[in-house]
DNA sequence: GCATATGTTCGACGAAAATCGAACTACCGC
DNA sequence: GCGGTAGTTCGATTTTCGTCGAACATATGC
């Protein structure tokens, strides 16, 4: 069996704390990523050139701000966008952020 | 005659930095404003409880992401959103971040 | 049990950002 | 010209954030 690590409300997850969130390239690269997999990812899944605290830190801020959820399955950490969750709280953000880059 | 202050090609300014100027509760209220507003605001028309100094600051960081045009009438600034380049590179997101908060 | 794999937590450090007061610039009206 | 108005720029301070190595925690597999 599956437990989840703890996560807010998304009624308590501000804007601010969401764009914050956001604001980060690593972090916006693993949104991408979670949003582009079938799948829920394993934190180390991710090529991301940061070390292992870093990246710990990264999903913890995701985490925090609603963004994402975490499954803890053996010693890994299964992580998913909390899609439906945060799209009800904040319309649009998430299409917004990951929308393809509109190029002029 | 009334000039414009310098402001960044849009196909220039990267999500992540719109999502940073974004990310602050001062500048997230004065583009909250500025969308409300039927016309331009002088900077020194919203009621932010910061010194003059910062609150330049702010409309700097605005104006450098792309988020809001500046027009200078006399000693004046006149502050208004790029409502529709925004719109153009950035499709979504400042509905997103204007959208009433979703209370559940 | 023990080595390994996967993350987290804990300081510490440097870079970046928010804030301010003070000095400065530019313009208006008298 | 002069005083007042509206912002900007500068330097300093404080806070926040990203980053890391090292130590720790926990589960797996042999």
């Amino acid at each position: 069996m599956t437990t989840h690590v703890e996560q807010p409300d998304l009624a308590e997850v501000s804007l601010e704390t969401a764009l914050q969130a956001l604001a980060d390239d690593t972090r916006l690269r693993i949104v991408r990523e979670l949003a582009s997999a079938p799948a829920p990812c394993a934190c180390g899944s991710f090529g991301l050139e940061v070390s292992k605290a870093t990246r710990s830190h990264h999903f913890k801020t995701l985490r925090e701000a609603g963004i994402t959820n975490t499954e803890i399955l053996g010693t890994k950490r299964l992580v998913s966008l909390r899609r439906e969750e945060f799209d009800a709280r904040f319309p649009g953000l998430l299409d917004a952020v990951l929308a393809p880059a509109a190029v002029s």
